[in-house]
DNA sequence: AATTTGACGTGACCGGAGTCACAATAGATG
DNA sequence: CATCTATTGTGACTCCGGTCACGTCAAATT
């Protein structure tokens, strides 16, 4: 489908791009929409396309040569992925998957490549982008480093409020990942996240509201657990 | 202790640079030496220098809350680190430490900043090195969710060797990690990985050669264990 | 030479997470 | 509404890697 350049100024990233610039990448541009469970970007294959998620949510996977899942990182609306393609060559190293119905925009790699050398203040963000994701991936292996289980499911429960809204003492997580994605996250077993869900439950640390919203009632316990200053 | 260009430009990200741009850092920069077990760079610290490592080995390591230490990569020398530092004023997210006594150059951050916005053609190099570095990290990530530890095992030295030079069916691991240092990179206890080489060695597939040589005899074997098509 | 330090090796024990098997929902789809 | 599928919930059992507690050895330090 055809893009628009007040489409494409909606994404951070290419937001503070003068009006000519986008204009420039909008005929380079498609939209594209993917139902739950379909392969957005692949692995090992050369993308030429930079990947704007427009509606829905992204995860990025890995798989391993016993055919285990690895989860890697959310992409939400208005956030980008398979940025790596913009510095070189090599073929994107993890596969990029919507946990839900999704729609993206594919932004052509060289007029991105060209636009970004043009203005250096995109290539900053991007710079930026990519640093931060490493700063992420970092925090995502400390993570795993976490010896005692319940408490790296709470760690990753509390990075997962950090993205969305907190309030003083109790946040809310909306379109939660399900206990599978998140045992993929963290290298678990689904049902071992189910039972530090239901250890967390019943104390009236967290709560279902709906379909679609996790509420942390009791945030200070929650970081007291990822900090394991108590056990489970 | 002072730096001349000439020194700078043994580095491979600097290589590239022109004279004067050469010259232009060399007032910024210093080399500095450390003591195995040293701290480099520090986490959280807002480094001001990029780290240059000249001689030596270091590590980027993490600590969990609990004081568990997290190993995340190798720099071995003519590479660097801590050039997260170039894209934005975040934090350093993990300490470096030297592995053995190394030395190393520190360029200060901002003029380096500047070569690289005047120089597009380094702009491209931090970037495709930053981009090369999330791909180390995806993989090493992959690594942590094999299930099968002595796999995991296998799959780091296979690693190791890559970075190293490889023959038809063999290989060798200079200056290779200690077994403490492999079990904080794979997430095992100490113990589980000399187990690991024993099993390994017994089977003729590894083989110590003198303090600072590994020498991978069987290397098609080693490659099964780590696909997992056999269990050790 | 004596001492200390750190790397490597090895056994025994134990806990906890994976696995399997199945039930109970809840959503999607016809 | 009926059916099918995905997610969540729960128990029992097993096994394997962590922990602890040693011993050995080489290298560094005094």
């Amino acid at each position: 489908m055809q893009v628009t350049p007040e489409l494409l100024s909606r994404f951070t990233l290419l937001k503070p791009l003068p009006r000519e610039a986008l204009e420039q990448l909008a005929p380079h541009a498609a939209l594209v929409r993917y139902a739950r469970r379909a392969v957005v970007l692949e692995a090992g294959a050369r993308e030429d396309n930079i990947c704007f998620l427009f509606e829905g949510r992204l995860q990025g996977v890995g798989f391993t040569i016993d055919g285990r899942e690895v989860g890697l990182y959310f992409v939400e609306p208005g956030d980008f992925c398979g940025e790596l393609a913009l510095f070189d060559d090599n073929p994107q190293p993890e596969f990029v998957i919507a946990t839900t119905a999704a729609s993206v925009v594919f932004v052509a790699r060289n007029p991105l490549r060209e636009v970004m050398l043009q203005n250096s203040s995109v290539s900053n963000i991007v710079g930026r982008k990519l640093a931060e994701r490493v700063r992420q991936m970092t925090v995502q292996r400390t993570l795993l480093g976490l010896s005692n289980v319940p408490q790296r499911v709470c760690g990753q429960l509390y990075l997962l409020i950090n993205e969305a809204q907190r309030k003083d003492d109790s946040g809310e997580i909306v379109n939660p990942p399900t206990h599978k994605e998140i045992a993929i996250m963290l290298n678990l077993s689904r049902e071992t996240v189910t039972r530090v869900f239901q250890a967390l439950q019943s104390r009236r640390i967290i709560r279902r509201d709906g379909p679609g919203r996790l509420i942390v009632a009791d945030l200070a316990s929650l970081r007291h657990f990822a900090e394991g200053e108590e056990e489970l």
